[in-house]
DNA sequence: GCCCTATGTGGCAAAATGTTAAATCTTGTA
DNA sequence: TACAAGATTTAACATTTTGCCACATAGGGC
């Protein structure tokens, strides 16, 4: 299964709430990185990766929409609004945006954890416990270009059925690449996956994975169509 | 993208509210079934396929999270929940159990389609306007002179069907060029494109992809008759 | 025609990536 | 503990892509 955890970004101007909230989502076993203005978390965006931006549309000097706009144009993350004003057009505004959701203060904690988890599960993070009671795990399989990877049973298949094996490190690297498909990774992140340590610009590790994944998936590891790289990026899955 | 429309499921037993949201939705470019009872819903569910439901959570003689998670059961289907109800704890339980999003009545129409569509947007579905992932527009093929710029799938095809290589720096030159042809691209524009640095005067490295390209799609390199170069402007691509 | 600026292009050098092979580390087992 | 098999990292080298310099060519105003 997944090892690490969800890691959200809070951009929320008032201290007091901000802690609030990253108190209660880390309790919640979410992980948090904290910004108090639009700068900060242009910061924050640029250099580290997010799995969903809870965003206060309510900063000083600046645009909650702009900033919106900008993570969209980045990548994919997913955002969810939060607003001291209860206009719905507002709502409206910031949901065709780009936004994935929008709670109006006050809510309760749990409301916001709540939404939180829906769009990620959405995502492709399983439900942390309980909750999928019923016991169907079509959020455990992802498949790409006829490919099925089964979370769960850490397994992988092809598209004409035949289980292939792959090593640990590569199955958390291509589970990594299919749950953020088609959005690129970085061999930063890729890494922190698999080994908990640091990345040097010098470290290969990942490129190996890579290409002995492309070796055992790719019709012709010479012209990879599934795992692609993203120059000064990463590698990505096509869709 | 997809071609066709998003296919909805409508689960409400207020004929009078059902039929506007059925008009309202319509109108917006989502098809539409209606169900009334619960039922209703079970037999369009195991009969027909659906991009989403939007549930009511007040149906009569039926629990509402029960139905939530035999969809659940049955596929992934994202769910919209509407409810009468403004009790904070009822939204916290329906998300949990499986909903993507929760909203409480009265609303305006205008949200609903919002909060429709944002869930439909993390499902893949398009928005209408050109969003870009990558920086590469995702929609469609463009076509210049013959040739064929397929933009998902990162290809160019000469007017005889061959692929020809390209780079992702030519590639990109040549989508925004594309995009907004016949127009003239200045350097700056198309430099910022390939990587987000400062052009000075001095930065000739767009000149050296022009070349580059021309030099791969140009009948004769030194007559270019499909980019142009357009003097103290940039570049521009023939119609 | 002359001069200044803008553009086209060949030729490196630097940086990033793909790959192979050897070294090192892990894990299961006797 | 020692061994063997497999997994992972390191090292080294090949290849691709990109940036930049230098020089050639072309345009336009005087």
């Amino acid at each position: 299964m997944k090892a690490s955890k969800p890691h959200l970004l809070i951009v929320e101007d008032d201290e007091v709430i901000r802690s609030v909230y990253t108190q209660y989502l880390t309790e919640a076993g979410l992980s948090v990185t904290e910004a108090s203005t639009g700068a900060e978390a242009r910061t924050y965006l640029a250099s580290e990766h997010h799995d969903l931006v809870i965003l206060d549309l309510g900063l000083p000097n600046e645009d909650g929409l702009d900033l919106i706009r900008e993570i969209r144009k980045r990548a994919n993350t997913p955002i969810v609004i939060v607003s001291g004003r209860s206009d719905p057009i507002e709502r409206v505004v910031g949901l065709e945006a780009g936004a994935d959701d929008f709670l109006v203060k006050p809510f309760l904690n749990r409301e916001l954890l709540a939404r939180v988890r829906a769009v990620l599960r959405r995502r492709g993070w399983e439900q942390p416990s309980g909750a999928t009671a019923n016991g169907v795990p079509t959020s455990g399989v992802t498949t790409f270009q006829g490919w099925r990877l089964d979370l769960p049973a850490r397994r992988l298949e092809s598209p004409i059925g035949d289980t292939v094996h792959v090593t640990t490190a590569e199955f958390q690297v291509l589970a990594e690449l299919a749950r953020r498909m088609p959005e690129p990774v970085s061999r930063r992140d890729l890494l922190a996956l698999v080994h908990q340590r640091e990345w040097s610009p010098a470290d290969r590790s990942i490129d190996i994975h890579i290409s002995n994944l492309r070796r055992k998936i790719e019709v012709d590891p010479k012209v990879p169509r599934i795992i692609i790289g993203v120059r000064n990026v990463g590698y990505a899955l096509a869709p």
